[in-house]
DNA sequence: TTGTTTCTCTGAACGGTGTTCATTATTTTG
DNA sequence: CAAAATAATGAACACCGTTCAGAGAAACAA
């Protein structure tokens, strides 16, 4: 049951967007009334931390690849842009991992939840020791170094998906994205 | 009248915050009816946009004294800094700026609406040709880095105000935006 | 002064939301 | 078959943004 909710949810979800999708919708998509989904999970954001979930997965999923690229700064930069264009690809699955409020209220997040999220950021650090090894980066430290790099893809796709691209009205956006993370990785090799 | 309007949204946007704020808490908040606020703004998001044009306001206030800084890449940083301030003590301000969706609705833009967000943008394009001027950053398009640049910056204080700090859980929010941001600052030194 | 026009503001109403809960329907068990 | 346990309902509550016919006040004309 619990299963059959949470397929409704990311139909209507993909289908719709964030925004647009209200339990009631979902109740109507799997043929059920509103109430019944109170029966199964606490509240409307419990039913997207699944989703949440469900988003670093596809995103794992989508990085295993990159296991086979042998050179560790090779790998980080494919690892980049695998991050890349997740986001332009799966926008709503994007901002619902990383922008929306909800899915991080306090209570839920202690729990064993968020454990995709670590496991991704853990392969994060992974790469970045091994580029270490390599010789580059030397003397960070890898859970400020990882929080940086996380940080700059992702502001560059939070941007991204909330219009803010807009910003430079003579550009694709599509089009800042790829310069821009180019930029970042001619800087990113000299350090 | 507008004025009015919009002094009390701002009083019950800070209390409360954006999420929370509501068109009836802002009418009851001036003593008027829901319905008057919309004989002088279009929507929702038409109050907002002009709360959205006082938080650039408020931002290039703060970056007023940069200007004397005489090393361009020490006013680079300076900016930094004061944009990771603003961001941190003003969240809700930080978030409707540059996070939430309204404002960014693409009948608004086109406008002469965004000017102050325009103004402080081109701020940091100065600033950067300053820093090329000055041997850094060679052969760089600005557009790029200055795009690369604020995703940085955005990318830190977008995860701090949506709590995916959280992520780090043994390391406080606040430390990790300066760390993050020193590790920026050491690898664009290099750059 | 009274009548008329103009402008401002109201507040009920519409369709939407998340959430609760007494009631009903179904299934399992004794 | 009856009783107990479980599952599902859908009306109701309190919100939300938004609209709009009409009430009230002000300004102007006669």
């Amino acid at each position: 049951m619990r299963q059959l909710i949470l397929d409704g949810a990311r139909e209507v979800f993909l289908e719709k967007g964030y925004e647009h999708t209200s339990l009631r919708n979902i109740a109507e998509r799997i043929e059920y009334s509103p109430g019944t989904i109170y029966l199964y999970f606490k509240d409307k954001d419990e039913v997207f931390h699944a989703l949440h979930e469900e988003g670093f997965r596809r995103m794992l999923v989508q990085m295993q690849p990159l296991q086979h690229v042998t050179h560790p700064f090779e790998r980080l930069k494919a690892m980049g842009r695998v991050y890349l264009e997740f986001a332009t690809k799966n926008k709503d699955f994007y901002d619902l991992m990383f922008i929306i409020s909800g899915p991080m209220k306090h209570e839920n997040v202690d729990h064993d939840k968020w454990e995709m999220g670590n496991r991704t950021l853990n392969y994060l650090k992974d790469v970045l020791r091994d580029c270490q090894a390599a010789g580059y980066f030397k003397g960070k430290d890898v859970e400020y170094l990882s929080f940086f790099i996380w940080s700059s893809m992702h502001g560059m796709c939070a941007l991204y998906c909330r219009d803010r691209c807009q910003a430079y009205p003579d550009h694709n956006a599509n089009d800042l994205m790829e310069q821009g993370f180019n930029v970042f990785v001619e800087i990113l090799e000299k350090g």
